[in-house]
DNA sequence: CAGTGGTCTAGACCACCCC
DNA sequence: GGGTGGTCTAGACCACTGC
């Protein structure tokens, strides 16, 4: 894998994150203010500004005008916000298994409004139960358009969907999406080991490419039982 | 109520805004390009991309190095964010009306915790159906410590509590929020005008002072059916 | 009153897109 | 190659905090 050159903000951010995150900042504590931090890295406090407003978003900082810049408690930290979770874990060094339930050629059908396309235009249709460390995480079910991803087949499924969009040329650029409560029934309950009547997440994908095509449709349900989440006023 | 003094990026923010929804700019279609818009506003580009920063986070434009900025369709628009719901329709101009289910002084117990205080502190404890545009929408629950808020009535309970924690003389700093998905019971189900056994959306917020003191816990249960968001690669 | 973060400027060079 | 947004600088003044 190809290392991308790193803006000085995202070096800072990476740097300010790692120190956070092994304790050297304590929670509640006051980072060393800009300047100081503005000469350390060298940099203008333009450019340190936004490696801390990146700090922010992520709910690792929080700053008090006149007061400091003050690290969060854990409990505050974004980590879980509201990405994919296959890609998020990834990121951690964990094992992300797949294990394919099914795979077919489908008509577009009532998907053409969503796609843009005619309803007999061939989606690739698929399903897959994904394992976190070994465990049932997560269950997927999404529809492609076969003109867009002419030799994805039932292999392509074992890996990162949106490595492989990439792969093919494509660069992924919205993912709208739609958060519901649903209860567990039959099928899902047995796919997740959880029990049946459990209520969970369904999260609803649609994914964008720059060009305003829709790549990718998948609704995903996951055992998860809680989002967390910050907002500063 | 005072009028804030507006800084130039909100006043940018603002005005873009309103040219998007009021569907001047079209959805797709892109915006005058940042050189045209830093003269337009009589701005340096740095204050420019403050707005549009801002713009960004709301969903409501996404840009592309070297292509441009463009404005999304509405069903990328953050309108539904996890903010608090009570703010957000207070913000459009729609009424919210609040009926007290009950108002009671409790000792702090289990939600030590929370508060950081001694079991035997004092807390209030309230609920409230909240109506939006008279219609059941929301139910809370929710503790205050007593000793931050000596002169809270029943009375108070009618308005925007965030509203009164600041006329106290507190700044609300974060608002920690744990969404879960949940089932509705025979009480929730009566009181929010849904079927028993409906999945819906339990938040609760955890909410801090800029000194660091919990202000308040309160768990919120709507009816709302789901969350839309949009995450921008 | 000294120190902090928030806002703002007027430039510059670069990476990328599209023609 | 001409135009776009992304990054970055070296200043400046202001609003707010806390002693």
């Amino acid at each position: 894998m190809e290392e991308k050159r790193m803006t000085k903000q995202d070096a800072i951010y990476h740097d300010l994150k790692n120190k956070i995150l092994s304790g050297y900042y304590q929670p509640w504590g006051t980072m060393d203010n800009e300047s100081v931090l503005c000469k350390r890295y060298d940099v203008s406090r333009t450019t340190l500004q936004k490696a801390i407003q990146h700090l922010k978003q992520d709910g690792l900082v929080h700053s008090r005008q006149g007061a400091g810049t003050f690290v969060n408690p854990p409990e505050f930290f974004n980590l879980y916000s509201l990405r994919s979770l296959s890609e998020r874990n990834a990121a951690r060094g964990r094992t992300v298994e797949s294990k394919v339930l099914f795979y077919e050629e489908v008509p577009c059908g009532n998907l053409s409004d969503i796609f843009h396309l005619g309803s007999d235009e061939p989606l690739v249709h698929y399903s897959r139960q994904r394992f976190l460390d070994g465990k049932p995480r997560l269950v997927d079910n999404a529809y492609m358009p076969r003109y867009l991803f002419r030799n994805l087949n039932e292999e392509t499924l074992h890996g990162s969907m949106l490595s492989y969009m990439e792969t093919c040329g494509y660069t992924v650029s919205h993912d709208l999406q739609t958060i519901r409560p649903i209860v567990a029934d039959d099928h899902i309950a047995n796919l997740l080991c959880i029990q049946v009547g459990t209520p969970i997440f369904q999260t609803d994908h649609v994914i964008y490419s720059t060009r305003n095509v829709v790549l990718q449709f998948v609704s995903e349900i996951s055992n998860e039982q809680e989002i967390k989440t910050q907002s500063v006023r």
